[in-house]
Order: structure tokens, then C-alpha cells, then sequence
DNA sequence: CTGAAAGCGCTTACAG
DNA sequence: CTGAAAGCGCTTACAG
């Protein structure tokens, strides 16, 4: 780049002190408005932009937000978690309108946590986001909260660290799912997905299931479970393995599935199996991906307000940064309603 | 966070003078190897960050760089590009790897471009990734080289704007595309997918099926060409518009599309109207995003690759920063086959 | 190998 | 409304 326009140089041309120049530029009130504009036309003939990290230093703060993602699990290195995506854009978009910059960094649980430290110094507070093992996670979440680092996390407000929670509503989501398929006549379930205390979230739409099937008097609706990370190899292979179990259809009437790209998954495995979704069995996903609504059939799933909760992360975390209060939230997820439960109206 | 330790923190604790501690934490050869180790522990006990404001003020570089996303066609807020995703995905880790910081910030093509040099203090380079409207779009390059600001774009590299671009070579794509498809019997193509100035990549596509047609004397064989942009409702929209017009299976043998997505509403408007494919009609994509795989049947597309284009990417805008000499990079796709053209081995 | 000093380019009390 | 001055926290010649 060209050697760049200082101050000094406005002020200069300007035949003023660099004071002035600095506050016409900043629009403090303190500066005569045709002073102002003779400053501004010539830094926009110079192409005079502040020097951030001057700026930066003498305010000392950043005006920069650190989105850490992570995610453990998946091995490929090229996928990313779609929901991560839609998380990702929202965030990218509240973050600007806030007048903000973002930083990225994608970490791995496994990796040396240091390296949050290194940005702090580099953004006013963090946003994280993932899953990972939470029992490992959590662990560096004390370590943040002892720094007394602003940050916030996408997740399940947990009670043993209150206030830095902003998450979807796994639980109910997981009722939906069960109470949609009852209402259709499904009776015996499987659910896909690993129901750890290291993965909170697919716990909560699991228990989400039972909550619903004990409400509705099916204490006996879940017949198996499966661990199984979120990939449609996964849910292929473990749909294959339920189908032998279960010998099909004749036990079975729906696999409830923790995410859209192991539904994408089960359906293969079913129509593998020479049987039909949903006449056969119906299949549920979660976080209603875009492949979800291109699948055949369409995947009846939940869909969790992605552009909401980047919203929500950003201007609770600007709130942290600006010593407010702030307080856990635990949003609402919405069913969308699909073809592979089999529903009547299309 | 707490009020942070400064090198002359350190320094006191240290009995060392500042400057001592400053060389001793970048590591310096100029510094007793044992001091060096009694300043990095206190260091590490202090929690102590160097500042990367006044490093960066002080070094006069940022060691950041920025990657600026646009995308006008898609109207959808929720959803980015696939492909840009593993692009992403590589940026970042390239990014990392190198002991830089990724600014990144979504632009609409149309926003003001001033954003950028806004940014331009804080990164020392730029990455422009995004398929817009070319035309507007190289106009703003004019700009940044002017500029002299440090920038690459993923693209097809351009002779007016020589050196400032890495892309993949998608007339090869298109050529592979169509001498698969002609390998197989196909003789008579459709194509989805605009192909004026404004999209360049896609229209070397189109010209790379057209030559290869040519190569093999099929010269008749475009039957026609659809200009859609790259979602699945406007792949399904074409498809009906192409199938109405050239009465389905029996005038046309495949449609190539010039993404996958498009290629999903392909089949499902195929598929809609009582059809097979491949049986009855033959269907391509391009890019090779996750959902092309799962999709029934799998469908053929070119695989760009991504992971060693975010490198290249990167490392070529170091060697900008650091002012060496970088050429134009065209990379070379390679055909991804499944089932949607009806290959004999699956 | 170490220290004292300058200076990166701003913002903001302080004085007028 | 404006200017002179201090200082944010570093890195790096310069001198020893």
C-alpha cells in the first residue's frame, strides 16, 4: 500500500493542529462544522483513515469481537457443521451492524487454550461456539471466568456457570419432535445421537422424547438409542444396525434422528433396505439444514432461530463488554413440518 | 477482565529493565538464556499478553488479514455459499497457521466499498472471495490497485487485472463435464446457469461443454441454455421450463448444471414429472458440496480444491505482503462420479 | 547481553 | 471552538 496519510497531514493541509484534526474526524461537537468539513474533504482526497491500533491503544479497546468455533467429532476438514454456517453469517452480520469487527478463529478442544488468551488482546470479548465434550469444555469456561474475560457461549445455560449461556431450547424441541410423531400414530421410537453428559444438548432433545412419550402414556415408546456422531455415514450405519435389531418396520415406527445430516443418512440406510419413508418408517432430523428440505422426502425437523441467536450473542456480549448485566436465555425452537413423518396434509 | 499486566510489570518483578523483557518474549537472541526464562515464567504467572495494538503500532503491521465475502444473488440471509464454506474452512486454518489473525466481513457488492480500506488499517492483506456481478465488481479492483492495497481474489485470473487472482480452471470443468456425459451415449444437453460478462466462471463452464461437444463432433449438441441463479428452486424452475419446452426424455439426454444446488431442484423437477435419473434423463452439478453426495441418486459434479486453494491463497498474499513477486494460479478440477449419469461400475 | 530513550499514530484531559 | 502536551504499551536502533 502507499505510505499512508497521518494525522499530521491532514491537519497540515488543513492549516490546523492534529487535535482538531482527530476530533472533526471522530465528530466530537467540538469543532467548528465548516472546519469539520474542510477536514473531511481533504482526508477523503487523501484517503485518510484512522490508524486502528493507534486508536486502538489510546482508547484501549479493540472495537473487535473473537468468534472461536470448535468442533470436535467430525474428522473431515472441510465441513463445517451447516448449523455452524447459519450461526456464523448472522453473527458476521450483527457483529458489523454494531459497527464491530470479527475475528475467527476455529480451535480444537484438544488444542492449548492459550491461544483465547492471545486474542483477548485483540477483541473486547469472545463469542463461543461448538460442540465439543462439554466435560472438557466446561473446564476452560472456569479458566475464562476466573480471567474475568468477557465472553459469552452458545449453549444450554448451565447452573454451575450461570449468566454467559445463550441457547436453544433442546428439551422442548425434542418434545415437539415425539409429540408430532404420536399425533400421527407413531408408537415406537429409536433415537439416534449420543446422550452423554459431554454432549448436554443432544441429552436435552433426547430427554425432550421421553418427557413427551411418558406425557402421552407411551412409557415403553423408546426402544434403543444409538451413539453416533453427527454425519450421515454415522446415521446410515447406525440406521443399518436399529433396521437388523428391530427387523424393520414390523417394531418400529420412527427414528428420531439429532440432526438432519444423520436423518439424510437413515433414510438411505432405510431405502437401502428396500423399505419407504415415511410409509414405512418415519424419520426426524434437527436443525433443518437446507439439504433437509431437499431430501426425499422432506425432513421434518426443528428449526432453531439461527439469525435471532447471533443477534442475541452479539448485543448480550456488547452489553459485557460495557459492564451490563445479562442473564442466560433459553430460545424457542419451531417444528417445520415435512413429508417424512407422514403427515396428511401433503 | 482484569486490569492487565504491561512489560514493565514484568520488568519489576523481573529486576530487569523493559526492554529486557520485551526482546526476552519474542525470543531474541540478544538475552541471557536464563533470564529469558525467569521473565517467560513470571510472564506466565502474570497471565501477561503482549499488546498486539502497540506491537502492531509500533511494528507498523498487523499481522492480520482480512477476508472480505460477497455474494449478491442469494437473496436468502440464512445461507452462504457452500462452497464458500470450505474455502472458508481453509482460509482460516491456512490463516492460523501462518501466526495470523482472519478479519472477515460479508459485503454486499453493492454496499460502499470504503469498508474495505477501512479494514485495510488493520489487516495487511486482503482476500475478495464471492461471485457477484464481475462487472461492478472488477471496478473495485481498478480501485484497490490503485490503492496499492495488498489483495487477492479467488477467481479466473483476468488479463486487466493480471497477478491478483487464483482460481480453478471451470472451462476444464465444463469439458470434463460433457465428455463424461458423451462417454456415456449422451448426446443432447441443456444447460442451467447464466452465462454473460457478469459471471464469468460460469460461463466458462458453458464454454468448456461447448468445445468439448465440438472436440467430438457433436457441434448441435446445446440444445439450450437456461440462465438461473444457483439455488435449488431455480435448478427445479428451469428443469420444468426445459422439460416443458423439449417434451421431456425424448429430445434431451442430460442437463448440466453450473452448481449442485441446482442441481438437486433438477432432480426433484425430473422426478416430479414421472422421470428417472439417469435413466431418462441425465443430470451434472458443480462443486461437489456435501449434499451432492447424499442426494438420490448421487450426483456427478467437478470437486474444486478447496483446502489447497485457501493455502495457496494465503501463503501467495504473504509473499504480497512481504513484497516478492506472485503469479495468477488457474487449479485443475477433477470430476467427481456418481450415479445421476448413469456410469456402468455403480 | 543490557538499559535508556525515542517514537509508532492516535485521543483526550487541560488550558485558553 | 482550538492548540499544545501527555501518554496508551510496545519494539528497536543506539550506546555501553
Amino acid at each position: 500500500m502507499k505510505s499512508k496519510a497521518t494525522s499530521f497531514d491532514i491537519a497540515y493541509a488543513a492549516g490546523v493542529s492534529q487535535s482538531t484534526v482527530s476530533r472533526a474526524l471522530s465528530d466530537s461537537p467540538l469543532v467548528n462544522p465548516e472546519t469539520r468539513a474542510k477536514i473531511k474533504q481533504i482526508a477523503a482526497d487523501l484517503n485518510y483513515k484512522v490508524d486502528k491500533n493507534a486508536s486502538n491503544l489510546r482508547k484501549q479497546k479493540s472495537k473487535t469481537l473473537a468468534l472461536l468455533l470448535f468442533e470436535d467429532p467430525t474428522p473431515d476438514d472441510s465441513s463445517i457443521n451447516p448449523f455452524f454456517i447459519s450461526m456464523l453469517g448472522s453473527i458476521t452480520k450483527a457483529t458489523a451492524k454494531a459497527g464491530y469487527d470479527l475475528l475467527i478463529s476455529f480451535q480444537n478442544l484438544s488444542d492449548d487454550w492459550h491461544a483465547v488468551y492471545e486474542d483477548s488482546n485483540k477483541a473486547d470479548g469472545l463469542i463461543l461456539l461448538g460442540y465439543g465434550n462439554y466435560t472438557d469444555y466446561e473446564h476452560k469456561l472456569a479458566q475464562l471466568e476466573e480471567q474475568e474475560t468477557h465472553f459469552l457461549r452458545w449453549g444450554a445455560p448451565d447452573k454451575n456457570h450461570p449468566n454467559i449461556s445463550i441457547g436453544s431450547n433442546n428439551h422442548e424441541g425434542g418434545s415437539m419432535i415425539a409429540k408430532h410423531l404420536i399425533s400421527l400414530g407413531h408408537k415406537r421410537f429409536a433415537f439416534i445421537g449420543e446422550i452423554n453428559a459431554g454432549a448436554p444438548e443432544l441429552k436435552a432433545r433426547y430427554d425432550g422424547c421421553l418427557s413427551a412419550l411418558h406425557e402421552m402414556g407411551l412409557e415403553e415408546g423408546m426402544l434403543a438409542q444409538v451413539d453416533a456422531i453427527s454425519t450421515e455415514a454415522d446415521g446410515y450405519k447406525s440406521t443399518v444396525s436399529l433396521l437388523d435389531k428391530f427387523d424393520g418396520d414390523k417394531q418400529l415406527d420412527a427414528i428420531v434422528c439429532a440432526s438432519d445430516l444423520m436423518a439424510i443418512g437413515a433414510i438411505r440406510a432405510i431405502n437401502d433396505r428396500g423399505l419407504k419413508v415415511p410409509q414405512d418408517i418415519a424419520v426426524v432430523g434437527y436443525d433443518n439444514i437446507p439439504a433437509s428440505g431437499f431430501s426425499t422426502p422432506g425432513i421434518t425437523t426443528v428449526q432453531q432461530n439461527t439469525m435471532l441467536a447471533g443477534q442475541l450473542l452479539v448485543t448480550n456480549l456488547l452489553k459485557l463488554i460495557h459492564n451490563e448485566e445479562v442473564k442466560d436465555i433459553l430460545m424457542q425452537p419451531e417444528l417445520v413440518v415435512r413429508r417424512s413423518c407422514g403427515n396428511a396434509s401433503n
